[in-house]
DNA sequence: TGGAGATGGATTTTT
DNA sequence: TCCATCTCCA
């Protein structure tokens, strides 16, 4: 907790700081500058406070002047624009420590927004260095998190149930697929995926179906608006919100209850939102309904005048602005000045992060884009080393390069194996850095790819807990209904949904009434009463209040699922168990922890968790507070007044915002207490409530409320709560913690991964037109700018060492693809990089003896495709002859280069051949495709 | 109903 | 190439 880091941005800067002390010397002036502040500044968090000044000093120590004018900014909406490692965020965490610690803004009326749960997790953690516990009181979470807990408390507005099931992207792709279905939609003219992002565009743009109709004017416009339609309403009966209506309806509710915008707008009198150039228009709404000067503004909302607006803080980065294909829109960088009224701009143009070579091959990038304002970044950490540049034969080899390189910095001492990142375009890239790192010994870790919650065992077992939690769930309840088989097929899914649609009931409800459908087979009616008194025995038990881990399991074991998967011989469902053993014990440990938890190793849990008791507060505590650890006893005494068959809403109907309809059992009693008591802990002060300033709203704000936040804290490990967060939170294994002696690993990751994170070393691969701009981004000028922005992020990710590589052939789709230098590299100066292998040095190698052969392998369309880029004629001869080999034969083949044959296998058309290639490892290949050649 | 073979599509990604 | 989804038939 002491450590201190060189930039608040990233986990993943703390560490590199860490080892940058013990391993590395030539640490830069600017970060030396940092580092020794931030060590002033952190020791103070767990000790009792100082002299006032002195602690102001601390706050403002090593920030620089615009930094400071942030941090100190008072009253207008303020907008501050940092370029890449100026240190945003640390602008951000070191606000809100000013704001608590010295203008004594009671940290519940503050909202902090990022962009992903892992950014909330660090800034909760690095304000909680500043401020010690009152930081739990804050919101720190993603616009999704936040949004749910709003929905939650004020859900029964819109008549619908407190248990809401979330839908993420591939819900909604199913659901959508049923929507074309049942509209007869031309899969061809309306493919699914189309069709949802057209609704997802005018979720996040806020359109929503009324409005809609007015615009529309083709015939391809008139589908998709039915779709539309139908999908939504298909949602709603569903009791279903998908990712983009958490945010849309969110607005809506505001726009249409003028008194719960009122009462948001009392409560959060401080907002911050970092990544401001990755909002969208529903996401700006959000805010503007919450600081904005609102032209409805009620005065007419009953309990006095309407809250003035917060005071708004927004930082971002136009250039570093790669989300637009997925609605976000840098207008709202751009008009924050007309969109806020008094708003003013604060620039921050000091790098801390990289040295100045780094930063002018990313500027002189960016710098291509058109209509962009220019900004001077710039570094005191001096010129560093240059760029290293790399052209590879394939992947392999570029892979090959990267590992040799890799091991060669770590053998000098100068880097340690957590300092390296590798970048690339798409996931897909990762294969031949894994392969070869597994071969050479490299420790490395993938960040994102398949994701755990995406798995199908998984989705099965949410899907499962989610027909439980909410019977009118259709998306779940059909996915399960024959997982495991059952029986239960198409024919009589169809009927039972015919049913449904006939009696105007949900799925769910439909199969409680099988004697009713006609058209069942007996034999699936049989099955079905089976399926549905096995979920019904499940909802009593939830009905119970039985934790989540408790559910899990029996649904498990009693459905047959894990019988079926013991069963089969299928290797790859040995997998699938290890990965349900993993969900129970997330499920265990989530309420184990008295559902604070967060899930699995990796990211801190948004929503629930960013007001509640995090899991270091569960261990600092006096034992007094054990009950906030044993939830079973404190469980039933928390159950609302209402009886509600929804399990999920015990912490929203009793916590934060149930104002009017709560006053049921005491929040001030029992675990809550004590933990407010207690969260003061490191500033001496006695409570927190002492310190909360009194302000124009601070009637509003004070006693009760706050403690309803501190609410939270009780323990809910219902299966709502549950599913909630498995719904919120991406992942569970996310960039590896490298502080073991070891060294860590090498972080593989996509570059939009990769971004707000920031390593000592970073490997840039794929450097080719068609992979790095994407193939898709070439023909679009719009595009192809997002792309460049992209570049200009993972350029901007490096502190001190960069690489560059391309290589000449990739195998993509199974052929080998050559393609030229990517445009990117042409755009960075030539005196900044140092080649260490050129083109000139490749082709010399392959033309002499790579025709030969290569003209061999005309097999198929994707070859002769291939052909036709590298210049070769189509009339050439169809039938390959298969080489005759023996072990020991050496070889030559295009892509590996020279080896020698170690083993043969097969005969004719099935002949096989293991070839040590040297370098490239051992490959068995097949004699009739591979492009081989005797020597 | 469910398995085997055909077909077609294949960025980036958080929530 | 590799995968997920679709179609057809037993």
């Amino acid at each position: 907790m002491s450590s201190a880091s060189a930039s608040e941005e990233t986990g993943s800067s703390e560490r590199s700081v860490r080892s940058r002390r013990s391993a590395d010397s030539s640490r830069d002036d600017g970060a030396r500058h940092r580092q020794s502040s931030d060590d002033a500044l952190f020791p103070e968090a767990g000790r009792p406070a100082r002299d006032k000044k002195q602690r102001k000093q601390d706050l403002l120590a090593g920030l620089n002047p615009q930094q400071r004018q942030a941090v100190l900014h008072t009253g207008a909406p303020v907008l501050v624009v940092a370029g890449a490692g100026s240190g945003k965020t640390r602008v951000l965490t070191r606000r809100i420590a000013y704001l608590v610690g010295e203008r004594k803004v009671h940290p519940g009326s503050i909202l902090a927004i990022t962009f992903t749960n892992k950014a909330a997790a660090e800034m909760r953690d690095r304000v909680q260095e500043l401020i010690g516990n009152r930081a739990k009181l804050m919101w720190v979470s993603t616009f999704h998190s936040a949004c749910v807990r709003i929905l939650r408390s004020e859900i029964g507005r819109f008549n619908m149930a407190r248990t809401f099931s979330i839908y993420d992207d591939a819900d909604a792709k199913r659901l959508m697929q049923l929507v074309c279905r049942d509209l007869s939609l031309d899969p061809k003219r309306f493919p699914p995926r189309a069709v949802l992002n057209w609704v997802s565009n005018c979720k996040n743009e806020l359109v929503d179906t009324d409005s809609a109709s007015s615009k529309v004017s083709t015939p391809l416009e008139e589908g998709y608006l039915a779709a539309y339609k139908e999908y939504q309403q298909r949602l709603i009966a569903a009791n279903a919100l998908d990712f983009d209506d958490l945010i849309m309806t969110t607005v809506h509710l505001m726009q249409a209850f003028p008194e719960v915008r009122e009462q948001y707008r009392r409560r959060f009198r401080h907002v911050l939102v970092d990544e401001y150039q990755d909002t969208n228009i529903a996401q700006y709404e959000l805010i503007r309904q919450l600081c904005g000067h609102v032209e409805d503004s009620p005065a007419q909302v009953e309990d006095g005048p309407a809250a003035a607006p917060a005071e708004l803080m927004v930082v971002g980065d136009s250039d570093q602005s790669i989300y637009a294909f997925r609605g976000a829109t840098i207008r709202n960088i751009l008009d924050f000045e007309s969109d806020f009224p008094g708003a003013e701009t604060i620039l921050l143009e000091q790098n801390y992060r990289s040295t100045q070579n780094v930063l002018d091959a990313a500027n002189a990038v960016i710098s291509r884009n058109q209509g962009r304002t220019e900004k001077r970044l710039w570094s005191d950490a001096g010129a560093g080393d240059k760029l290293v540049g790399y052209v590879a034969d394939s992947e392999h080899d570029e892979a090959q390069f990267v590992a040799g390189e890799i091991d060669a910095l770590v053998d000098q001492g100068k880097i340690k194996y957590g300092d390296v990142a590798v970048f690339y375009r798409t996931n897909a890239q990762s294969r031949a850095f894994e392969e070869v790192f597994v071969r050479v010994g490299l420790p490395y870790k993938v960040v994102g790819g398949v994701r755990f919650y995406e798995r199908r065992e998984i989705r099965d077992a949410i899907a499962y807990l989610r027909a439980i939690a909410n019977r009118s769930d259709d998306v779940s309840v059909r996915r399960i209904l024959n997982v495991p088989k059952r029986g239960i097929g198409d024919r009589a899914e169809a009927a039972v949904e015919a049913y449904a649609a006939e009696h105007r009931i949900s799925f769910g409800d439909a199969l409680r009434h099988v004697d009713e459908i006609a058209g069942l087979a007996t034999r699936s009616a049989k099955q079905i009463a089976s399926f549905t008194a096995f979920m019904d025995k499940c909802e009593r038990l939830v009905a119970d209040n039985a934790p989540a881990d408790e559910v899990l399991t029996t649904v498990l074991q009693d459905s047959g699922y894990l019988a079926e998967l013991h069963a089969s011989t299928d290797p790859q469902d040995e997998t699938r168990l290890e990965n349900l053993v993993e969900l129970v014990a997330v499920a265990r440990e989530f309420v184990a922890a008295g559902g604070t938890t967060p899930l699995g190793s990796g990211g801190e849990g948004g929503g629930l968790s960013s007001l509640s008791t995090e899991p270091i507060l569960a261990t600092e505590l006096p034992p007094t507070v054990e009950t906030v650890q044993a939830p079973q006893d404190t469980e039933p005494q928390h159950r609302g007044p209402r009886v509600d068959p929804a399990p999920a809403d015990s912490l929203f109907a009793e916590g934060l915002f149930a104002l009017e309809e709560n006053s049921g059992p005491s929040t001030s009693s029992g675990p809550v207490g004590v933990g407010s008591e207690s969260v003061d802990a490191g500033s001496g002060s006695g409570s927190i409530l002492d310190e909360v300033q009194v302000g124009p709203e601070a009637d509003q704000l004070t006693g009760a409320e706050f403690e309803l936040g501190a609410g939270a804290a009780q323990p809910d490990v219902s299966l709502g709560a549950f599913l909630e967060r498995v719904a919120l939170v991406a992942d569970a294994d996310q960039i590896p913690d490298s502080d073991g002696e070891s060294g860590g690993m090498v972080t593989l990751m996509t570059l939009h991964t990769a971004k707000g994170l920031e390593f000592d070393t970073v490997f840039l691969g794929g450097l080719e037109d068609g992979i790095f701009p994407h193939q898709r981004a070439l023909g679009e000028r719009a595009e192809l700018e997002e792309e460049r922005r992209l570049a200009y992020v993972g350029l901007t990710r490096a502190r001190k060492r960069l690489y560059l590589s391309r290589a000449i052939v990739r195998s993509a789709w199974g052929a080998p693809q050559h393609n030229p230098p990517s445009r990117f590299l042409a755009e960075i100066p030539v005196d900044l990089i140092d080649w260490r292998r050129t083109e000139g040095a490749v082709t010399s190698w392959r033309s002499s003896s790579a025709t030969s052969y290569e003209r061999e392998r005309a097999k198929d369309e994707a070859t002769a495709r291939w052909r036709n880029t590298v210049g070769f004629g189509s009339s050439l001869p169809k039938k390959k002859e298969i080489p005759s080999l023996q072990a020991g034969d050496r070889v030559l083949h295009s892509v590996f280069g020279m080896g020698s044959v170690i083993a043969t296998s097969g005969a004719g058309e099935n002949a096989k051949a293991d070839v040590d290639f040297g370098s490239s490892g051992v490959k068995r290949l097949s004699l009739r495709h591979a492009p081989l050649e005797k020597l």
